[in-house]
Parts: C-alpha cells; structure tokens; sequence
RNA sequence: GCGCCAGUAGCUCAAUGGAUAGAGCGUCGGACUUCGGAUCCGAUGGUUGCGGGUUCAAGUCCUGCCUGGCGCGCCA
C-alpha cells in the first residue's frame, strides 16, 4: 500500500478540476517552503491558460472546493498564486501507521514485468580495480538495488574483455616476469605491455605450479596457458576487491563467448546483409556516418582480428535477444566517444531507440591531508580501489560514491572518509540509527512497558509532523534516483531524515515514564524512522549499527 | 580545431522552468543535575564563470564567449 501524501493531493485537486475542465493537463505537489504550509501545488499558475483566469482568480475557484475536504486543516494561496496545504494530523498518521504495520512498499506492480540491465565495472581484467572503477562499481549497485526496490526485474552484469589483443599483451607481459625471476635477464616487457607489480606476484605463483617448464620456450600454446593464467589470477583479485565493496554480480558475461558462440559472426553477416558495412584499406568498415553525426568505424582490423567495437555490438545484440527492455551501461566518461558509435550500431540491428541507455560518470581525484592526487589509469598513476577500501572502510567507501551526482567530477576526501564525526555524512546518518536503537535498549531498561503505533494521535509537535512527512518522501526520494539515474539523491533524502529525527530527539523527550501515552507515540515514530533508515542504508549497501 | 561533461557561499555539494537559490563543513556565539554532545539551536557567508535571448517566471532552456576535466585510434 503506498501512503504518498503527495498523491492523495494530487487526486483531489484532480477531482476538482474534472468538474471544471475537460481536458486534463500537468501539475505538480511538492513540499512547501516552511513558512507558506506542507505542500504546495503550482496547479493555478499552469492552468491560468487554460482557464484563461489569472493565477489568482483559478487558485481561489480551486482552493474555495478543495478546503472542505477533511484531508486538509488549511488552504491558502500565496505568492503568484500557488496553493499552500497543510494537511490533517490523519492523513499523516497514515504513513506511520502503514510502515509500522510493513505494508508501506515503494515497489509498483507495472514495473515487474519490466527487464532491465545494469551493465557497469566492465573492465579489462588485465589489472587490478582503480578507484575510479570503484565509484562506477558503487553508482551501479545502488542503482540496481533501487530498481530493484521498486520492483524492477533487474540484472547486473559485468562484461569481461577477455578476448582482445590487450589479454594477449598480458600474457607476453606475464611470460617476461616469469622468465626474469628465473634470471633471464635480457627479456624487458614491452613499452605499452604491462608494468605492474602484481604481475611479478602472479609469475612467482606460475613458478610455483610449473617450475621452470616454460622458460625461454614460448608457442601458441604457451601463450595461451599464459593469458589464461593471468587473467585467472586478476579475476580473482577482482572478485575479492568487489566482495570487500559489498558489490554482487548476477552475471560476468565473457567476450570470449562472443565469438565461440557465434554471435559476432551473425552480427557481421546481418550487418553485411543490410549493405551497412564496406571495406577499405584491407579493413570492414560500419557505417556510423549514416545513422549519426559521427565518422565511420572499423569492425574488423585488416590483419583479421576483431575491434572491441564489433564485440560490444555483439554483446548488446545477445543482451537485445535475451529479451530486456532496457539495459544501462555505466562507462567512465573517457568512453563517451564511444557512445555515439553504439547508438549507431542499435540503429543499424534495428533495435528499438529506448533500449540503450549509457550513463556516464566522470573521474575521481583522491584528496588526502588537503593535497589532490589527480589519477589516470593509462599514465600509471592510479590508486588500487583494495587500498582505499581499506583505508576507509567499505560503508564511507560507498557512501562517498554515491552521495555525488554521477555528471559531477569528485573530489574524494580520504581524511573526511576516516573522520568519525559530524562532518563526515555516513556517521550522521548511521548515528540516527543507533540513536534510536538506544532508545528501545534504554526503555527496555527502565521498565517501560510500550506499545508500537498506539496513541498515535499525540504526535502534535512541529518536529513530529516534520519527520512523518519526511518519511512519506521516501517513496519519492527513490524516484528520484530512477528518474535522474543519480544514487546521490538517496543519500540527500536520508542525511534529510536524519536531520529531522535528531531535532525532533533534542527538543522532544521520548522516553518519559511519567506520561506512557506519549511515550508509545514517539517510540513508535522513532521506529518508523529506523525501518526508513535501515531500509535505506540498506539500499546503499550500508550497515546500519545498532551501536557505534 | 571539433565533441561531451562541469563551473552555484572560503571548501564539498543540493535545487521537475516556480515563491526570498539551500544543506553540511569552516568561522563566531549558544544548549546536557532526562533518553548517546558522533547531537541540537543561532549568526556569518551569493552579481549561480561572463554577455545576450526565450516567458508570467531562468541556476535550470537557446546562443556567443571564458576556465577546467575527458575524448576525437585498424586501443578498450
């Protein structure tokens, strides 16, 4: 059952209209400004045209049918001519009463038949996360889990480009240590090879299975036991990276698979077939030019091998065919070159236009005792994602993530993230939590018997009417980040709610043995509040303590 | 040169085309002989990068600049 204040308005200012107009049209209810009431609706100043009245005139027609519905204490028009609401203590109490009873649930019922796909972290699995994958990890897995909360059928996928010449680098990249730390000396991994450490740890770990076998012997067979090796052992790292983060997969989808099955043949021929490719300079050439403002792009090399582009196409025709809806890839914003090709390449296969849906973050500076580190994977200079896990701990880790708006670039301060205190969000947050489970551990102590959601009606105070509206907004918040694909607006509204409950804390006692009436009240507002705040963390892929 | 993203308080960030642009941190000043002071209350702080335009209304839309990030490959 969705108790949404917003929406009972929102019917009844409807119901008014319909004995005035025919043709229905848009407006909106939203929360008011403090001082002008509860909410607030623009729907005299849209409907002014329609009505051919002033703003005024048509909010006092409106205003003068809808102040003797009971939901409302007061109607009132202010400024230009906007409604002002505020709303019976009742209509309120509703939303405390359904998330006590747990029939409060944000999920719609015309959304589960709706397939859809995250597809983020795709990576090549030739080095170990960076920071900047961790914030693309996080933005995914909370957005999946918001979808997934309002009843979305959700997958999350993560691509691994198994197959290109860059796992073959690796390989050779690999091979080279094995063979330096069993002292041939004058093997030197190549410039754009891989340089990094971890490798000189896998080699030794070769060493260890298989000895000397493959020294200075090198074949195709060989190589592959190399790159097989390799990317076995990064995936391995990886997996554990996403488990220290509390990010889940549904599915790793092999580009490998690709090509064993099939399907970037049959996306060849079918592209071929529709005369959408050419060729020229010994290369197959797409056609990009004539579905979007971009320049033509090569399929296959003229040495015979595939680009990533022709995979990728591959993939999203396999993710078309296994029947979603809608698929979201999350890419770092040094891919959006990428982005016009794809959507090319939907056109051409004649998969419909809303399928495809790229959602891109930009980068991540690290900011640590006020210095910023600017990092970039392909310059070197990147911070592995375990490090900072580590440092500051899974929840602050993805608290920061997602508290910024995935368009904005950010600034990860280190020293905040470890900070136990006011300044940092994720302890604001997480310490309304614990409050209130201290509430109940010192009611308990002091005998007090309560009863959850009776005497409801004595929630009267300001600050109590505060936080029942802003746990109805709950519903709205998660809206929100569907809406603007932005999991930061989840954060906003629960640093929101956690505000409105310490203020109501401070000002109202809770826990009053001399008047138990008022005391099953607040408790049972304080456990709303911690079902919304639980729920919510829990969304993030936050714990929420009880004691901190 | 072309394209994408951004530019809002000292800092980090909010704000469906709506009311006097808001929070947190910082700074300054207050609040526990009752429930966790990791909290609360108040003050301070703005020409929304700059100039035009669209309209009842622009931080938001259009346009021209400026600054920063990222791209512009038979890399991914």
């Amino acid at each position: 059952m969705q108790f949404l204040i917003k929406n009972i308005i929102r019917e009844a200012i409807s119901d008014v209209l319909e004995k005035m107009i025919d043709t229905p049209f848009e407006f909106e209810v939203k929360n008011a400004p403090p001082q002008f009431g509860d909410f607030a609706s623009n729907v005299a100043l849209v409907g002014s045209r329609f009505f051919k009245k002033s703003p005024r005139q048509l909010a006092e027609q409106i205003a003068g049918e809808l102040c003797v519905n009971p939901i409302f204490d007061s109607v009132s028009i202010d400024g230009p001519g906007f409604l002002n609401f505020k709303v019976s203590n009742d209509v309120l109490l509703r939303v405390v009463r359904s998330i006590l009873n747990g029939d409060y649930k944000v999920s719609r019922d015309e959304n589960r038949s709706v397939k859809v796909q995250f597809e983020y972290g795709s990576a090549n699995p030739t080095g170990p996360f960076t920071v900047g994958h961790g914030r693309q990890l996080v933005i995914g897995d909370v957005l999946s889990r918001v979808f997934k909360e309002l009843g979305f059928s959700v997958i999350r996928e993560m691509y691994i480009n198994d197959a290109g010449r860059q796992i073959k680098l690796l390989g050779r990249s690999l091979w080279i240590r094995y063979n330096q730390q069993l002292g041939v000396e004058e093997l030197q991994i190549p410039q754009d090879g891989y340089h990094g450490e971890y490798l000189v740890e896998i080699a030794g770990r070769l060493i260890d299975l298989h000895g000397e076998r493959y020294k200075n012997k090198w074949d195709d067979k060989i190589e592959r036991l190399f790159c097989n090796f390799a990317v076995e052992n990064i995936m391995a790292g990886m997996r554990s990276d996403l488990e220290q983060l509390n990010c889940q997969f549904d599915v790793y989808f092999s580009e490998k698979s690709l090509i064993s099955d099939g399907t970037v043949d049959g996306v060849l021929k079918e592209l071929f077939n529709k005369g959408l490719t050419y060729e020229k300079d010994g290369a197959i050439w797409l056609r990009v030019s004539s579905f979007v403002d971009d320049a033509d792009k090569v399929l296959i090399r003229s040495d015979g091998s595939y680009t990533y582009f022709l995979t990728d196409i591959a993939y999203h025709y396999n993710k078309y065919k296994r029947g979603f809806h809608r698929v979201y890839d999350i890419w770092g914003s040094d891919h959006h070159g990428h982005v016009s090709r794809m959507v090319a390449a939907m056109k051409a296969l004649g998969i419909p236009d809303d399928f495809l849906n790229i959602i891109l973050h930009q980068f991540v500076t690290l900011k640590r005792e006020g210095e910023t580190v600017k990092m970039s994977t392909r310059a070197g200079s990147f911070v592995p994602l375990k490090n900072l896990v580590q440092e500051v701990g899974p929840d602050a880790a993805r608290y920061f993530f997602a508290m910024i708006d995935p368009n904005t670039h950010m600034v990860f301060d280190i020293d905040l993230a470890k900070k136990q205190s006011a300044d940092n969000p994720v302890y604001y947050v997480q310490y309304a939590h614990a409050r209130i489970c201290s509430l109940f551990r010192q009611a308990k102590e002091k005998g007090l018997t309560f009863e959850i959601g009776k005497n409801l009606d004595l929630l009267q105070n300001p600050l109590e009417k505060r936080v029942m509206k802003r746990l109805d907004s709950f519903d709205d918040a998660l809206n929100d980040v569907v809406r603007t694909l932005s999991p930061n607006k989840l954060c906003l509204y629960l640093e929101g709610l956690a505000y409105d409950f310490h203020s109501f804390y401070t000002k109202c006692l809770v826990i009053n043995p001399s008047e138990p009436e008022l005391s099953n009240a607040r408790l049972s507002l304080a456990r709303a509040t911690e079902i919304v705040l639980s729920k919510g963390l829990s969304i993030l892929g936050i714990s929420a303590p009880e004691r901190m």
